[in-house]
Parts: structure tokens; C-alpha cells; sequence
DNA sequence: GGATTTCTTGTAAACGGTTACATACTAGGC
DNA sequence: GCCTAGTATGTAACCGTTTACAAGAAATCC
């Protein structure tokens, strides 16, 4: 027939003699439709060389099979690893992931999560559960699902998967206090709007006044992510008069701040100064001395929450808060402190 | 009138009192629509807390203003910094950004397009020009733009924006021969589906060449990307009889690990072995000692990569081939070989 | 002041799929 | 052999926008 169009679904259509119906169903859904159609709209959708076009698909269908993520920064190993992880995941079950950036500003999370939901995600994956008072109500109002990563908070009534931050801190101030160390300093991440930083600090804190140890405010420093910062920080520190002998650092990029600056200043590490992390990133156990850090699975953990966005689209049974595990990595950047200063 | 839509466009211009024509010219075209009628559409569309529907507006309008990215991996300092350059920019300019992965697979990067043409991208960024014989056809089939990037073809009838990795490759060579080596080696990551890859060793090869210095085959290593691999290629190297003074690498993670491996089995770093890297990543100046390597501009290079598909496909005219400049940085990494062997 | 142009807004037909519903056919049940 | 239930396919409405075209109003020209 001359007006039968000359591409998508409707030329599939004409090449094999069926109706859009068929197609469409042949494509969505194999089972429906008897074995010698399929075979014949296979065939015309190789001819006719047919790729779907999705958004008319989703205009129809309102689904479409992607998922929004808002990281703060991609530039950094951790959420690299964490995207990668999640993008993979998703990749092996057809959907797929548009990622954005929010540069840690509530505004620009909103905003990003109003042009995600625009373009029609099915779901969103968020970090932490510190967001902009509309974020939640926008997502409620059109319905869109999503799930907090890199926290475990139980006593929410929002998905999470993540670790228990403030646990994990402070299991990594005990190990210093545990090695005899009591002049313990803090560099932590900024704390604002970024309540994982918050809770790490405040497991360290917890484990400190546990142990009955006092800590001058100016051994805690608050820094960027950045190698810069950190070994401002850490040379700020280590030029007190009346400085600590171990440092409990926020995250690996910080402590391989303060272990460059120390080694740099002629502070032996961990001989002169103890050094903790937090997250285990790749550079850790190459470093010298490596350092001892708190490993988190980032990759595991993205994928979960992943795994829980698609699961609840599909309208399978889910669990709402997932703890994933964390575990201290002991290396070579702690030591008790009696081998110099007592 | 009961019959008005309770969502969407209409809602918007039932609010207003308009048409939904109206409301489409107010949002996408507001000088085509008299100022009165703009402010009482804009009041309609904040009470009413319109978002518009990104796949329907794009079923109609055939734009989506959205770029498609294909890196081999996400899990990569340099990969990572490009796609937050590119993805910033494209914010910027309202558009968004789907980001996947091919992992270094020609079949997986057909795949990965394929889904994004699907998707209804505008236009794809590639890496390199090294691609699946029918990705290229099947793009001008369903004429997407695209542009190659982190590398300069003039010679090709593709758009590209990136640095002249051969050149850059031989300057890289040219410095540890300026320095007086003769003796030297080469790990470089793998070339198979690579053109990045193989160009640096090209340049490397020619500065060789054009000095007339041979190189024994086993002083010749090719490694994944990762820091594990490139130590044990270093471990391999150094565990010659006859070994190299110089170890130039294809990139500065390679470079990392030879650094470290060096360090580790007791060789000075650049007393007894000279190392270059390239690209210059955060770290290259932070490590002790830090590393000689070539400068690129990644973020500047993908950001361009965004500007052109933008600007072309706005029909703007456009500049085809791109070239971005490289630097040699000389830091510390890199010394005369007399000062040891001779 | 009437004709012509220009500006503003409305009407309705796409865009490319999905899917509720209708229809034709097949196979059992008795 | 007729009725019923079930299966396979087709018909056409609809998803939420954009935009070509039409129409009416205002401004300009002579």
C-alpha cells in the first residue's frame, strides 16, 4: 500500500503484513503472540532495520525504563565507583541511568530532580537524606520512588542502603583510642549539608567521650574534598604547638592529604602521627605507608539501590532499609603512640 | 469546564484561560507571545506546578536536548573529569547528558549507541576513532551527529577535539633522550581497540627511531589500567638482567604504579630509573617523587566535545577538528641517567 | 476609510508508540 | 453439530506536547 509510513514501528508493520499491535507486542511481549508471527516480525524488524524510539514509547506506556541519579561531584573515586556499579547493574537489566550533578547545594539537587522527573525517570537515586524541604513533596506529587544511598537510617520512613556512618567512625576512633592514643584530632569533611560527614563526626565524638577523652576544638578541622585542602589542613595541625599524635580523617582523600603533608613536614607516619581514613579507596593500600581506613563496598551498595528501585517498579515485595556492612582495614598508618611522644 | 485536563499543558492553559498553543509559545518562545499573557501563563504554571513532560515534548518536537556519552569506563580519573566537564556545560545550556560505558568493547559500543539513538539523543560523544564498522552508518542512518574525542584526526572526515597523542607521545620520549637515556623502556596500556593507545606508542617509537636508539622487544609491556597491573609490569622490568633507564608510560596511572613498584623494590626514583606519565592526573603532584608527564586538558577537551554538538546542532557553523594542546611538566620524576648507570 | 500588512492567539493534526476493546478463529465439551 | 471458552490478531483511541495553518485584531499605508 503507497501511505504506509516508511519508518518505526508502523513500516515493521507493513514490511511483515501485520498490524502495529502485533509488533508492538511481538517486541514487548514475545509470549502473546503465536511462534510463526513472531518469527515473521523478527525478521521484518531486521529488514527494516527497526530501533524503537523510546519517548514515544514512554508517552504511551508512562515508563521508561531510567533511573536518575544526583551525586554531588563525580570527580571522585568513591562516587566513580559507586555510578559505575549502579550503572552496570542496570545496564544487565535494560534500563538505563541519567546521571547529574548537585555540587553539595540543596537548590541544585531540586532542581536537577525537577529536570529528571521532566524527563521522565522512573525512579531516583539520591545521596544521603539531606535534601531541600520540596524534594520529598516533588517527588510525592508525581509520584516518582527513590531511595537514599550511602546512609543506613531505619527510623526514616524513606528508603535507604548504605552504612551505619556514625557506627563505622566510631569504630575507627576506638581503634586509635585502643592503641593508646588520647591526643586524637579530626579532620572531617564539611559537614554542611552532607549529613554522612555529620554522623562520622559524631561517632567519633561518641567514642571519645566514652572514653572520657577531651579534645581541644582546634584539633577539629572542617575541609573540602580536595588533596589541597586536606594537606592545608593537616600542615595547620601538625604545626601546633600542642598538637595530637593520631588524626581520625573524614575520608581517604583527607588522610592521604594529612600522610603526604606529615611525610612531607618530616613527620614520620605512623611512628610521629597515627592516620585513619574512611572508604578504602584504591590508593590505600598502594600508599606508603598504606593506610589503615574503614572499607565500605561502595560498589555493593549503589547496586543495591539500584536493584531496590527496579524490584519496586516491578511491584515486587521489597526491603526498605538496607545496612551494608563496613569493616576496619588495619595497614601500616597506625600505630601506638608510645613509640615517640608519651 | 469539567472536561479540562487535571495535569499538563492543559491544566496550565485551562488555568490561564488559554490554549495550550499559547502556553507552549509562552515557555519555549516567549517573544512570540505579548507580555500580559506571558506573566498570567507564568502564574498559571507556578500554581498549577507544571513540569512538562520531556518524552512527549520531544515525540513532537524531535529534539531532545540530550547528548549521549560513551566512555570505555567511568571507573577512571580522567574519564570521570571529562564527563564532569562535559556534563556541567551541557547544564549550563539546558541540556542533559546519558552516560554509558562500553568497557573497551567495539560490540558493547554498537550496543550502548543503539540504545542511546533509542533514547532519541541529539548527538553521541565518542572516545577515540576506533569504532564498530556499523556504528558510523547507523548514526548517518538515523543522522545523529557525533563527535570523536581525545584525539586529532584532520585527516578524517569526522569531527574531533583532543590532542595529538602521537606528537605528545614523542615529546614525552624526546625528554627522557634530551636527558641523556638510551636505555629505554615502555608500558603502555593496551592497544587493541585503542587508537589512543597506539598513537603515544607511534610517537614514542619515532622519537626512538629518529635518534637512532633500538629497544630490546621485552623492554616493551602492555597493561590494563589499573595500579595492581602496572606495578607487576614494573616488577617484570625491573627484574631484568638488562633493564631500562627510563620507563616512559601511556598514562599516568601506569606511571603510579611503576613509581611505587620502584620504590618498593629498593630502585631510586629518578636516581636509578627515570619515569614519564601522561595526562596528569590531581596526583602526578602531590606523589613523592612527583611525575614528570604530559599536560591535557581534559575538562577543557570535553567540554568542547559539547560545545560543537551544541552549537551544531543549532546549526551554528562549526569548526570540525579541534586540536588541544599537551605540555611536558618536569617535575621530579625524571632525571639525567649519569647519576647512576651510564 | 478601505485595503494590506503585521501581530497575537486559537484550532487541530501530527509525533510513534501502547493497549483496551472488538473480532475472527480454534478447540473442547456434551 | 452447536455452544462456550480461549487464543490470536486487528482497530483505533490515547499519551502530552509542538506547530502548521487559520482567523481575528491592530497597525500601517495610501
Amino acid at each position: 500500500m503507497e501511505r504506509s509510513a516508511k519508518q518505526g514501528i508502523r513500516a515493521v508493520a507493513a514490511e511483515a503484513g501485520v498490524s502495529t499491535a502485533s509488533v508492538s507486542r511481538a517486541l514487548n511481549n514475545p509470549d502473546s503472540v503465536s511462534a510463526p508471527l513472531r518469527a515473521r516480525i523478527a525478521r521484518a524488524v531486521e529488514t527494516v532495520g527497526y530501533i524503537p524510539h523510546a519517548p514515544a514509547r514512554e508517552l504511551s506506556s508512562r515508563r521508561s525504563r531510567t533511573l536518575g541519579a544526583i551525586v554531588p561531584t563525580i570527580d571522585n573515586t568513591m562516587f566513580a565507583r559507586g555510578i559505575a556499579s549502579l550503572q552496570k547493574y542496570l545496564s544487565s537489566v535494560g534500563y538505563m541511568l541519567f546521571l547529574t550533578t548537585s555540587g553539595y547545594d540543596l537548590d541544585a539537587e531540586l532542581e536537577q530532580a525537577r529536570n529528571l522527573v521532566s524527563r521522565g525517570v522512573d525512579g531516583l537515586v539520591l545521596r544521603g537524606d539531606c535534601h531541600h524541604d520540596g524534594l520529598r513533596k516533588m517527588l510525592a506529587d508525581y509520584s516518582v520512588p527513590f531511595i537514599n544511598v550511602g546512609i543506613y537510617r531505619p527510623d526514616r520512613p524513606y528508603p535507604c542502603v548504605g552504612t551505619d556512618n556514625e557506627a563505622a567512625a566510631h569504630r575507627a576512633a576506638l581503634h586509635v583510642i585502643e592503641l593508646g592514643h588520647r591526643r586524637i584530632g579530626i579532620v572531617s569533611a564539611l559537614q554542611r549539608n552532607n549529613d554522612r560527614a555529620s554522623a562520622r563526626v559524631a561517632g567519633f565524638r561518641r567514642a571519645m567521650a566514652e572514653h572520657g577523652i577531651k579534645m581541644p576544638p582546634q584539633w577539629h578541622v572542617e575541609v573540602p574534598y580536595t588533596l589541597d585542602d586536606a594537606r592545608e589542613a593537616a600542615r595547620y595541625l601538625l604545626g601546633l604547638k600542642d598538637r595530637p599524635t593520631a588524626v581520625v580523617c573524614g575520608n581517604d582523600v583527607i588522610a592521604y592529604g594529612v600522610l603526604l603533608e606529615a611525610e612531607r613536614s618530616g613527620f614520620s607516619v605512623p611512628d610521629d602521627l597515627s592516620v585513619v581514613g574512611f572508604d578504602d579507596l584504591d590508593w590505600s593500600r598502594h600508599l606508603r605507608p598504606s593506610l589503615t581506613t574503614i572499607h565500605v563496598p561502595t560498589g555493593d551498595t549503589w547496586q543495591r539501590a539500584g536493584e531496590y528501585l527496579v524490584r519496586h517498579l516491578a511491584g515486587e515485595q521489597t526491603i526498605m532499609h538496607h545496612e551494608v556492612d563496613y569493616s576496619l582495614i588495619v595497614r601500616e598508618s597506625t600505630a601506638s603512640p608510645t613509640r615517640s611522644s608519651k
